[in-house]
Formats: structure tokens, C-alpha cells, sequence
DNA sequence: TTGACATGTGACTGAATAGTCACCTATTCT
DNA sequence: AGAATAGGTGACTATTCAGTCACATGTCAA
């Protein structure tokens, strides 16, 4: 009972791996330790979780001298989207998300 | 280290979950007896998954009789979406997952 | 009302996963 | 060359989670 986006969905499970995506999708092409300094753990720890995340395809990297780039991969969200939301759907289903960031905005 | 999506992604890492909305999303309304008939696995076993997406709000369900209805709730998985593609990416990035469907329907 | 059906609860067990550490390689700068 | 910096590996432990079971409630139909 194994699908083939195993990796994508593992991969968003863990709320630290969520905060790099967000940190990447705030600014692309951070370093691990530019990653790193934000969390209360160890540098193996965010290694670790990087990895998973470049595993998925969510994240991509690009070597450069000693160091490591990455970015934001975010097709495989598109991905997961498309999976439940039919195109003809899709337009209600955006409004009722809108709607809902409105509300917390002015929450 | 939590955020407040948590359960959704939480509900989403499991195959047997992702299974079950792939059903609702073919055909919404089903029953715990009816989901269950497809997966290799107890009652009680499924019994617990649907409560994980029901507490998720992937899935609502509305009692009927001595049954109860299961619905697919596209709303968080649209708000996945927003949180790491931008309105201004949308489209290009639409584009991308277009194409990947298409490539894999004829493979 | 009796029996069958549909769903629900709390406790238990085996497997998967997060985070750490000791140790290692490659690149840059002086 | 030597020191500092950036990134990398494999093994270990504590926690978390999937699936099951014995048992229980509510609903329908004859």
C-alpha cells in the first residue's frame, strides 16, 4: 500500500521540513547553515531533513565552491493540488481559500 | 516545533489515507463499511484513519440512520497549495503540472 | 423483542522516524 | 602549508504511529 508520492507527503509530515520550505520560499538559494541558524538543532539534524526534502524533488540544489544551494522545487505541490481538486472545482475551491486567508489576516 | 496545519500533513503522510480520498474524490458519500471493503486491513484499522481526516477537516462526515456518510473537504489542500506557490507562480507552475500529467498518460 | 448490522472506544505491540554524536572530506584565505 | 569554513556519513536511542483485539452502543427489520 506504497504510492509513487511516498516521499512528497513524508517528506511535508514534519513541521521542521515545512519551515525550511517556507524559509526557501521567503528567499531561494540559502546554504545549510544559513538554514540552520533559525532552528533549535543540531546541523546533522537539518542536513538530515534536506536531504529528504531534495529526495522528494521539493527542494534542489546547486553546488557552488563549498557551498550548497537550494531552492524551492514547487511542482510536486502542484502536484498533490491537482490530485483532489478537479479543474472544474478548482475555482470555488480557490475562493473558499481566499476567503479563509482574509479572515485570518483580520483575526 | 508545531505548527497549526499539523494534522492536515500528518493525515496526508499515510497511503491508506491518501487511498481513501482518492475514493471520496472519485465518488463522495461513502460509508465506513463500503471504504473499508477495498483495503487490506480491519475495520478498526480504517475506522481510525477516516478520524484521523476527519480531525484534519480533509474529510466531513453527516450521520444517516445508523450510517455514516463520508465527503471529501478540498479546502486544506488548496491552502497547501497557497502557502508555497505564489498567485504570481500560479500559472507557470500550473503549466509544468499540466505537462507532467500529460507525459505520464503516455507512458 | 430479538437478531443482525453499522459504528465506536481504550489498551496493547511491533515497526518506523527524529535527533544526536564521533568522525571525515573538500574548499577557501592568509 | 596550515587554519578555518562548509558540507557529509553511519551508527545509536527515544519517541511516535499503524494495526489489532476485546468489548460496547445505537439502529433497523421482522
Amino acid at each position: 500500500m506504497t504510492d509513487d508520492d511516498d516521499l512528497v507527503f513524508k517528506a511535508l509530515a514534519d513541521p521542521t521540513r515545512r519551515h525550511l520550505l517556507d524559509r526557501l520560499f521567503e528567499r531561494d538559494g540559502l546554504t545549510l547553515t544559513e538554514l540552520e541558524s533559525d532552528l533549535a538543532m543540531t546541523r546533522f539534524g537539518v542536513m538530515k531533513h534536506l536531504r529528504v526534502l531534495e529526495d522528494a524533488g521539493l527542494v534542489a540544489t546547486r553546488r557552488q565552491g563549498r557551498e550548497k544551494l537550494h531552492f524551492l522545487s514547487p511542482v510536486p505541490i502542484r502536484l498533490i493540488h491537482d490530485r483532489w481538486i478537479s479543474k472544474y472545482a478548482e475555482h470555488r475551491v480557490a475562493a473558499l481559500a481566499d476567503l479563509k486567508h482574509e479572515l485570518e489576516e483580520t483575526a
